[in-house]
DNA sequence: ACCTGAACACCGTTCAAGT
DNA sequence: ACCTGAACACCGTTCAAGT
């Protein structure tokens, strides 16, 4: 390839801008940036557009709000979440890795479990991953029912365990230490109640402060799961889609 | 009784100060009633104190800062929770009736749960509460790890439903045609969808979007409780605490 | 000891005016 | 068509000064 003619830097200014032009995806991009590097805090109209060296009431003219802007953010991050296409005899393994892909994608952006903690993700990212989410389920012999609200059950579990790790060491900056200090501050604290008064809470101390976040996650998974294929196969009278479980008493009608 | 004498009104300015002092609980109690009437975003320092009749700087005086704040009204509507003494045979009922409580508790107060989904209940009625929940949780038979994460886990799940039933007529001011407007929108979107690239949102057009608030909590009430009770019994072998579920693959390693 | 006014350093959003 | 400056109507928090 022939290198490229250098321009004569008096008509460079016409030719080539000193500022890019501002498109969606760049102040989307930008926006991300901040948030990994600085969190949702920092994430102002205003830190971003100074980012983007531009004012910032430009941003309007291609994100509508901030809450808009959050969105597209959320949706994008979404395209690095893994979902598995269904291979027979491995169901229960494959929602976990899904589940553990999301997570992972939680992990790697600050804050951004604040973001999508109430957010629906009907962006295009959004629609495919639940499209490839009910593949899935559905796989597994979850009843229509079950598959909808699986997904649904599934991500807010995963998105709300996220969001409890990250703000668990929100306070300060220190990750591992801050998080273990507290556990260990807490441990003391509930060791020493008034045992008469909260038995309970002296005798579970240590389980309570114990569980680290990856612990917590993959039980909470396992519970998840197995909920949802104790109600898989109950598609024979109940009008549930979910057997009653033992040590329930009948229904009171 | 004799009638109180009226007091001259040249000493009342002293006597009964035109503004009742400021304490902690006034603060409180505002600050829930301006949450229950206008919302959490317009719970701001300056418009509680007005509503208080004082400067907003006062208030920093009583309550360290506005997160602090939210904590004690957090704490406060705690105490409208009901956790149940447990009785023998009736303990999943029991779980769920815990459950509904706590629901009924957020559907009350308006985005409380915006509030809860990212704190730790440690107040007084927290700690309380807690002490209540291990000891209903623990009657069932569950293991002290599964008893200890139980709990978090049905309480994250609770608040998580009431976020995204709230949120979902916040956009505007009608709580119920609003949310069926959406649902209906919803729907003939899905169903407009290309078949052939997303075939399962266009099967579950209908599952997914007719689920409304209460069945999307007892679904989901059920599910987790049913895999509690999976794990319950699960003392012999695995180091998990749930068994593994049918449909998975015996471990990697 | 408790409360206040004023100030500081920010916000999101709108809009008339420019190029 | 796209971008800008200036303005509007707010924020949470601090602090010296008052009573």
């Amino acid at each position: 390839m022939p290198e490229e003619i250098p321009v004569p830097p008096w008509r460079r200014p016409k030719k080539a801008p000193p500022r890019m032009p501002l498109t969606q995806d760049r102040i989307v991009d930008t926006a991300l940036g901040i948030l990994d590097a600085e969190g949702l805090d920092a994430l102002s109209m205003r830190r971003l557009a100074q980012e983007l060296k531009t004012g910032h009431a430009s941003l309007y003219a291609h994100v509508g709000n901030r809450d808009e802007l959050l969105d597209l953010v959320f949706d994008l991050v979404l395209t690095e979440v893994d979902i598995p296409e269904p291979e027979p005899g491995r169901w229960a393994e494959q929602v976990k890795e899904m589940c553990r892909s999301l997570r992972r994608m939680f992990l790697a952006h600050r804050d951004l479990a604040r973001i999508a903690i109430d957010r629906v993700p009907l962006g295009p990212n959004g629609i495919m991953g639940m499209e490839r989410t009910l593949n899935l389920l559905r796989a597994g012999g979850l009843q229509d029912e079950l598959a909808a609200y699986g997904g649904d059950l599934l991500s807010t579990f995963v998105t709300a365990e996220a969001l409890e790790q990250s703000s668990r060491h929100s306070g300060a900056e220190q990750s591992q230490e801050q998080a273990g200090m507290f556990a260990d501050q807490l441990h003391g604290y509930l060791k020493s109640l008034p045992a008469t008064q909260f038995p309970n809470l002296v005798h579970l101390a240590g389980p309570i402060t114990s569980l680290d976040s990856d612990r917590r996650f993959e039980l909470g998974l396992e519970i998840i799961i197995a909920g949802l294929v104790a109600g898989a196969g109950a598609d024979d009278g109940a009008d549930d889609g979910v057997r009653s479980s033992a040590g329930s008493t009948p229904p009171e009608s």
